[in-house]
RNA sequence: CGGGGAGUGGCGUAGUCUGGUAACGCGCUUGGUUUGGGACCAAGAGACCGGUGGUUCGAAUCCACUCUCCCCGACCA
């Protein structure tokens, strides 16, 4: 490719609306350009580095014995009614009509379609296993797109889905996926770890996640650094220390106190407690039923921890009218002593408490002496509470560390999630009709791309592992009216193609510095550049990374840039 | 959905409070001089100021409504 015929918009200055690092970068850099919220076009350069992300997955998917189909991104919506999720899905699913009226939506994710190929065409056991994947512009209405590509709504996804006649069989392909997985974000050199993690609507035992570690990200994981353990919070569990009580009042005392509102507020509140001391009565509505979910008083609460235990599917706090009309108070002074007829869940760290104080259901009042187990009738317990940085590691001694992160890949055991609702059976060798047991196993592509840039930049642009870079190498005459330079560079640039490098020749008749400052805002690893000694017959090799620059003959610098790329395990797209 | 911010040539912004017919930098075009880290000089092109309605002799500026985008939160296979 030369430079002078590639489309590289490439920006001076960063567009306003770009916030995270990898979306100024790539807008710069002229690889994307949004459309509206969370729909981005990729330009040329980014389109590239698509195509090589996406060879790098398909070859580790092919290794494993997936084999690729293309299915449909427009689906009706009969086939989300079945496996039920046409609802669970909720706003987060483009709906749409056509002109008979019929309804359509845009796939989220492809489960139901594989699923309807294998319940269709898989009749026995011998047919097992498969593995199909594919590589899709996947759809979802994200309440808030975000952070440049790191959320959006219209994103480009591998996912695999795994049939087995049984449990064994699905480990099984668990693992080759999970191994897949880690060569595939080696290969694009993400730096990545594997956490768990909760199913939430996907359905399923066991799910894992690949994160790569950044600020940019928007999970939190818990790890600790004394054992492997590893867990998106929405799932991580902690060890803190037990409290012990006093055994306090026969029963619970009322008393005023005006003004209170928060639980900071109670701390300090003359006759008030700690804030480990106070119960935190939270009311939620559960699929539209109120609930009320008590905490510690200085514990937070995952919410996703609250839907999985509950099974709901849609969760969000009561309003407070719906809290004054079912409680009779306001929050600030909200309790669960004496509710009868509400389903109230409790967080674990709250086992076997007394004399604790609580909200009274009276304004401006509250509850000491209260003790969970005699005062309030707890319909479940369950873990609700976001673990924190500093607490004990689950699985041994060690602290865990909470860090932000952006999730790469993520796979499931679904087991028979789909295929028994959507009625995939096969005969197995007893000749008795069987439900398929699924993996699913999804990539974010443009989440490769974009974490990436967030791992791999500095304050002159993005500098790409050489395996998904847009170039592998920049041939840079730096005057192009220079009869010995074009004439050098021309000849270099055909013999790097003829070689298989993927090398793009800066032929444009600009100065030396526009043109620096254009490949390494681009992020190409390695650039040849031609000047002056190139009469001495040298030219200077310089590296992206670590800004290196050698000069080497033209005798040997087809071997040296050879060498340098060799070490990326490179597939062509 | 709650809170905050912003829409002015391609990009980044000023102008809005205090109404008088749009300015600056970058980019772009042409000519010339330059050529190792985003050159310089000169001459140009390019904006009905997000939209609709209103107030006014006159609206980018004031008022009402509306659309869109960004950020925080909520939400998120």
């Amino acid at each position: 490719m030369r430079w002078s015929k590639i489309f590289t918009p490439t920006l001076r200055e960063t567009p306003a609306m770009a916030e995270a690092v990898s979306h100024k970068l790539l807008l710069r850099a002229g690889y994307i350009r949004q459309l509206t919220a969370g729909v981005y076009s990729y330009l040329p350069l980014a389109q590239r580095v698509l195509l090589k992300i996406t060879a790098i997955i398909r070859e580790e998917m092919n290794n494993i014995g997936g084999q690729e189909h293309l299915l449909p991104a427009l689906n009706p919506a009969e086939i989300w009614q079945e496996s039920g999720r046409w609802q669970v899905m909720g706003d987060n699913m483009f709906r749409l009509k056509d002109r008979k009226g019929a309804e359509l939506c845009l796939a989220m994710t492809h489960e139901e379609i594989f699923t309807s190929i294998a319940r269709d065409e898989l009749r026995s056991y011998k047919q097992l296993p498969q593995i199909w994947y594919h590589i899709q512009t996947k759809f979802r209405d994200e309440a808030r797109p975000k952070s440049g590509m790191l959320r959006v709504r219209e994103f480009i996804m591998k996912d695999a889905y795994s049939f087995d006649l049984d449990l064994e069989g699905l480990d099984k392909a668990f693992e080759a996926h999970r191994e897949a997985y880690c060569l595939i974000y080696k290969r694009c050199e993400l730096e990545f770890s594997i956490v768990e993690a909760s199913s939430g609507a996907m359905g399923g035992s066991k799910s894992s996640e690949f994160m790569v570690y950044s600020d940019a990200g928007e999970d939190w994981i818990a790890s600790c650094a004394d054992c492997k353990y590893a867990a998106n919070t929405e799932k991580a569990t902690s060890k803190i220390p037990s409290i012990t009580d006093e055994a306090g009042l026969e029963s619970p005392e009322k008393f005023p106190t005006p003004g209170v509102r928060t639980i900071e507020d109670l701390t300090t509140f003359p006759g008030g407690a700690a804030a480990n001391r106070q119960i935190k009565t939270l009311v939620y509505m559960l699929d539209d039923k109120p609930a009320l979910v008590l905490m510690r008083g200085d514990h937070q609460l995952n919410e996703t921890k609250l839907t999985d235990s509950t099974q709901a599917i849609n969760a969000r706090p009561a309003h407070p009218a719906e809290i004054q009309n079912l409680l009779g108070a306001l929050p600030g002074s909200l309790g669960a002593v004496g509710v009868k007829d509400i389903f109230i869940i409790a967080d674990k760290a709250l086992e076997g408490r007394t004399n604790m104080v609580t909200g009274a259901n009276h304004n401006d009042h509250h509850l000491r002496g209260v003790s969970i187990a005699r005062d309030i009738n707890i319909t479940k317990w369950a873990d609700l509470r976001s673990v924190e940085s500093g607490e004990g590691c689950p699985n041994c001694s060690g602290t865990l560390r909470v860090d932000k992160a952006i999730e790469v890949g993520h796979i499931f055991k679904l087991g028979t999630r789909y295929s028994e609702s959507m009625k995939a059976t096969v005969l197995n060798a007893e000749g008795k009709e069987v439900p398929i047991i699924m993996g699913c196993y999804g990539i974010g592509v443009g989440r490769i791309l974009a974490s990436a840039v967030e791992l791999y930049n500095d304050a002159d642009g993005i500098s790409w592992p050489v395996s998904i870079a847009p170039f592998e190498l920049v041939i840079t005459p730096t005057n192009i009216n220079d009869a010995l330079q074009k004439e050098t560079s021309t000849k270099l640039y055909e013999e790097f193609m003829a070689i298989g490098v993927d090398v793009i020749l800066d032929d444009r008749d600009e100065r030396p510095g526009v043109k620096f400052k254009d490949s390494d805002l681009i992020g190409i690893p390695y650039r040849i550049t031609l000047g002056k000694k190139l009469k001495e017959g040298k030219v200077e090799f310089f590296t992206r990374r670590n800004k290196e620059v050698k000069d080497v003959s033209l005798e040997n610098i087809v071997e040296v840039l050879r060498e340098a790329i060799a070490k990326a395990n490179i597939v062509k797209p």
